[in-house]
DNA sequence: GTCATTGCAAAACGTTTGCATGAAT
DNA sequence: ATTCATGCAAACGTTTTGCAATGAC
């Protein structure tokens, strides 16, 4: 198995993501990174963002719009992508029986495994809603 | 607002999908249509994919595995993807109460308005589990 | 006749990879 | 000294697009 270096790249990668509160792509990332290091290339930050992914020090949020995103809290909780901005929220499970539910419907398929942090919503958040 | 007009081709890629138990993506439909449509191209199909999708007669599953995935199944369940063997799974809600939990969830983000149709589970599935 | 749809090829996009160089252990 | 990480550029797989020709209405 292979055995991780440090490096400083991936630390600040890893800063970086801890830092913001959204749900940046690779290329977001790589765009504020470089006010820190100007050489730093795209393929570091993927390559980076791909072990931490590994590693479970951050996340990855598929969404399908295109890009992938990241997010640095592992705490549990859902995403919630609205169609009509394109914003990605956080969305914390309103309570105990939510989440309990949700892993109930999950047994029949992966019985104590499922990685319900993954879990992700579709639809038109409150903001839009409001401005029509 | 544009007015669509018929084409045999469309038919054809709705009627491909709707035929199919599995999760098929783009291409593994155009290897299908193919068959009967030797000339389609993979622009026509996604073209019509996409058209598919926004007039609601099939939908789009973005699993974040590479590739979107189609389904004609426009009743009320939610996608499991498993991450060891790659397989979409289909997964009605065991109970009303496990929807109604998902929706409550929902209510703070879309009130009313999310499409819970595109709730998406990641894990691993009953065969990999056991098979190891 | 008008306008949507097609096939084709090229381009766009996000992401991965090969390679020679540099950094960490 | 070994082996992992980097920057760069090229390659990859998926999806979109421009365009002239065709088909639906």
């Amino acid at each position: 198995m292979k055995v991780l270096k440090y490096s400083r790249q991936r630390e600040s990668i890893k800063a970086s993501l801890m830092s913001r509160h959204d749900h940046p792509t690779a290329d977001a990332l790589y765009a504020s990174i470089r006010e820190e290091f100007p050489n730093i290339s795209l393929g570091t930050v993927y390559r980076n963002l791909n072990l931490l992914v590994e590693t479970g020090e951050i996340r990855r949020i598929s969404c399908g719009d295109g890009a992938d995103h990241f997010d640095a809290n592992m705490e549990e909780h859902y995403h919630f992508l609205c169609r009509e901005c394109r914003k990605i929220y956080d969305m914390e499970p309103e309570t105990a029986d939510a989440l309990k539910s949700l892993d109930t419907a999950a047994q029949g398929y992966a019985p104590g495994l499922i990685d319900s942090h993954s879990v992700m919503f579709y639809g038109r958040c409150k903001n839009c809603i409001e401005k029509k």
